[in-house]
RNA sequence: UGCUCCGUAGCUCAAUCGGCAGAGCACUGGUUUCUGGUACCAGGGGUUCCAGGUUCGAAUCCUGGCGGAGCAGCCA
């Protein structure tokens, strides 16, 4: 066993086009390592927001299981380092997995650190008996003096050498909740005396009465970094750990503790950590707590704020994740740290939308033109290709006989009238040396419109411009040049002032002005660039009213644009603000309101629904009744609500079919997740049909809800299998389609699968390769 | 100052056993173009951090120095 294996496999690993760690896994399967499997993983601890940094890590662990999937057995699983209770929480994770989901990348599997907490008890108590780990009783004051400084040893603890028992007992006892926080900790017993300060007896376990996001209060004891993470790589049979260079030291440590922990027979299988160089981005900051100080002192709107590199903030800029793996994969890994320019991912970004985003004609700072030979009240519409014909060759080849290439390589029909504006900046009273735009005399191109020539100026008593007038060729519709053959130099776009849409536009720019605001110390806000920010207010070409939301545009001649996602967001919000400002119970008598507020504080109902139901007397009985005989009053309360409610639009409560206590019994048999919401809706419809009761129809249509992983896998494949073209184009990304699968199985089902194990079981299926399932 | 890692074009990286220092991005110029965009072509740009050594020959190996980064949390 090479003391230090990955240092003499990067030595080794020179030459070639490709960088050291593919170099090395080349090398590994060539050589028959790991039998030919290929296994990374992406670890984050889910105590924050990911950023392009974790892109580059991301792109890496994923795009090699991608890359080496014809040659090797790959795997690349998506796992939380979550063994910190402290600051980790639910809602993170969800996020980064979002986030992860989104980039493009489906996980053969989500793991978590916390899932493995027994297994890092039983490693711990390897080592107890191997009298290479014992249960120390300093301070953390007495620990952090006694392990020494850079340039001299540390001094071994007075606890150093309890016995094998004493520590077994100890170590138990800290994980039965015997003691306080900080009281003992578990440390690995290598050497107090190491040049390497990370040898110098790590912590591998404290203790943490601390209430952990998964795990609850099961543990009170918590493993270290340096001690959990090899254990996690080991048990997943990671066979390429890639961290950042940071870990270089730790990389003794984890060598260490796996030597010691893996019995002899696991060795030759045992994960190798190799570091790679950070992302360090140009104009930006990357750490975790100067984006929080951004965030919390409000110079930026929130986590998604457009101009942070966090990829919430750059989806929301309206960044395709296709860029961020391109320029993932463009600055390449190596062991050199340096500071990429942020003009590089700028051309990431563009290179990518170029192709994708249709043009389309808009005027962010005004100027109004008069078009004096034009009539009064005639409107022309002039048909515009959606992009210039070299991107329409390359969408081509792209989109195939893709629908949305009809859309992206057709065109679309722009309204001209008598009145325009143009971009005020495409006008000059004196144009300079070089300007072949508009200015007094002079003939421009309308992009796709008509030339036309300035012949007057309007101007304010400042002398400001604030009108044009001139007049247009007829021979030259469409733009085009006519017989004759005279081509104005300067092309301008322009919108119909009677036709466009007003528009609110905000051009970011980078958030510093300084290359590396972080490089000094604490005061990177002072390099903040003012003019991060600037909101126009113009117009578009109405052309765009009738696409997506998530239509990406390149507005002619300014840049690329889309609908802001938090626009629509905060709209519904104000929407649904406006909705709870009406007082539900306005209008209501004493005994309304009593139910009202009864509903409210003893069964947490909704405002809305406590009064609907609190408003009808008759109403608010029925739902009692339904309520206690259920036992599942919120449960009832829902159902009465939203299906009961809709039936008594053209029935009354009494000539139901059905009494308050079967709608009870619905309830009890959905909210005890006895049968499925599906299966529910359709006793439901039963019961209005034909009055019988929910019980029986359960038995007598067998609805009872399958939770049964062994039932339901078959039919989630062959579902998957009778599919493979949905299934194709969900592993290529289309994730929207595990709506169809869904709907397919709960068919075949009859709708009784427990839709939670059904989506997982599907996900499964899908995730695995086609030439897997034929095996 | 101890240990670890890293210094090649403005930036990110190549350079096969030690054998003519290259590519992409950026920049400049040209061509095309109904976007001053895109695309295509060409060009400029190098004390390979410095000094010594080994060698016929060093970016590569050795020694010393200089510079940058990381490590002394019961964070990861």
């Amino acid at each position: 066993m090479p003391t230090d294996y990955a240092a003499e496999r990067r030595a080794a690993a020179g030459g070639g086009d490709r960088d050291f760690i593919r170099t090395i896994i080349d090398e590994d399967l060539e050589m028959g390592r790991h039998d030919g499997r290929v296994v990374t993983r992406f670890p984050p601890e889910p105590n924050g927001y990911l950023h392009i940094g974790h892109a580059k890590s991301i792109v890496l662990n994923f795009g090699l299981a991608e890359e080496y999937a014809d040659r090797a057995d790959t795997t690349c699983r998506l796992r939380f380092d979550d063994t910190n209770p402290h600051a980790e929480s639910e809602e993170y994770a969800r996020a980064i997995e979002e986030a992860v989901r989104w980039l493009g990348y489906a996980p053969d599997e989500v793991r978590h650190a916390s899932d493995y907490f027994e297994q890092f008890y039983e490693y711990a108590n390897v080592l107890i008996r191997k009298d290479k780990a014992y249960v120390d009783s300093q301070s953390d004051e007495e620990i952090r003096a006694n392990r020494g400084t850079v340039t001299e040893p540390g001094t071994p603890s007075p606890y150093r050498d309890r016995s094998v028992e004493e520590n077994m007992d100890l170590f138990e006892r800290m994980k039965a909740g015997e003691f306080a926080d900080g009281e003992h900790v578990l440390r690995a017993k290598i050497d107090m005396a190491s040049p390497h300060m990370i040898m110098r007896d790590p912590l591998l376990f404290r203790i943490r009465h601390a209430e952990h996001y998964r795990r609850g209060d099961e543990w009170c004891i918590y493993p270290m970094y340096d001690f959990a993470h090899c254990l996690e790589d080991a048990i997943e049979d990671v066979t390429h750990s890639l961290c950042t260079l940071e870990f270089d030291n730790n990389r003794r440590v984890y060598d260490w503790v796996l030597d010691h922990c893996l019995p002899d027979e696991e060795q030759p299988q045992r994960p190798y950590q190799f570091e790679f160089n950070r992302l360090n981005l140009g104009y930006t900051v990357m750490s975790k707590r100067k984006l929080r100080q951004l965030v919390e002192d409000d110079v930026v709107s929130g986590w998604d704020d457009p101009r942070l590199p966090t990829l919430a903030g750059l989806r929301r800029r309206g960044v395709p994740p296709s860029a961020i793996r391109r320029f993932c994969r463009d600055v390449g890994i190596s062991r050199t740290q340096g500071r990429v320019e942020i003009s590089h991912f700028e051309h990431a970004i563009r290179d990518d939308l170029n192709y994708k985003a249709p043009r389309v004609m808009a005027v962010l700072d005004p100027l109004e033109v008069t078009v004096t030979n034009w009539p009064d009240g005639e409107t022309e519409r002039l048909e515009m290709p959606n992009f210039p014909p070299e991107e329409r060759d390359a969408l081509r080849d792209e989109l195939n006989d893709n629908e949305r290439a009809e859309k992206l390589l057709g065109s679309r029909e722009v309204p001209f009238s008598r009145t325009l504006f143009i971009e005020r900046d495409d006008f000059r009273k004196d144009p300079p040396e070089g300007y072949h735009r508009l200015a007094p005399g002079r003939e421009v191109r309308l992009r796709y419109g008509y030339f036309f020539t300035c012949e007057e100026v309007v101007t304010d008593d400042n002398g400001d411009v604030t009108e044009i007038r001139g007049t247009i060729d007829r021979d030259t519709r469409g733009g085009e040049a006519p017989a004759g053959g005279r081509s104005p130099r300067g092309t301008i776009h322009w919108v119909s002032a009677e036709h466009a849409l007003p528009v609110e536009a905000r051009l970011y720019d980078r958030l510093f002005e300084h290359p590396a605001p972080d490089a000094g110390d604490e005061d990177f806000a002072e390099h903040l660039n003012p003019d991060s920010l600037v909101t126009r207010r113009g117009f578009v070409e109405p052309s765009v009213a009738s696409d997506p939301p998530q239509q990406r545009y390149q507005f002619e001649r300014q840049g690329y644009f889309w609908q802001d996602p938090d626009e629509r967001r905060k709209a519904r919000q104000r929407e649904q603000a406006k909705a709870a400002e009406r007082d539900p119970t306005a209008g209501f008598d004493e005994e309304q309101q009593a139910r009202f507020h009864r509903y409210r504080r003893e069964l947490e109902l909704d405002a809305g629904d406590a009064a609907t139901l609190a408003e009808s007397a008759e109403l608010a009985s029925f739902f009692e009744t339904a309520g206690t005989s259920s036992g599942a009053p919120q449960a009832a309360a829902n159902w009465v609500v939203n299906e009961l409610l809709r039936e008594l639009k053209d029935t009354a409560l009494a000539d139901l079919p059905f009494d308050a206590k079967d709608v009870g019994r619905l309830a009890a048999l959905d909210d005890r997740d006895e049968v499925s919401s599906r299966a529910a809706k359709k006793i439901f419809s039963e019961m209005l049909a034909t009055g019988a009761d929910p019980d029986q129809i359960v038995e007598k249509r067998n609805l009872r809800q399958v939770s049964d992983a062994e039932k339901l896998r078959p039919v989630a494949r062959e579902v998957v299998e009778a599919h493979p073209d949905e299934a194709a184009r969900y592993r290529d990304g289309k994730e929207g389609l595990i709506g169809f699968f869904m709907g397919q199985l709960m068919q075949e089902t009859r709708g009784k699968a427990d839709p939670e194990l059904a989506r997982a079981l599907l996900r499964e299926e899908l995730a695995a390769s086609p030439e897997q399932e034929t095996d």
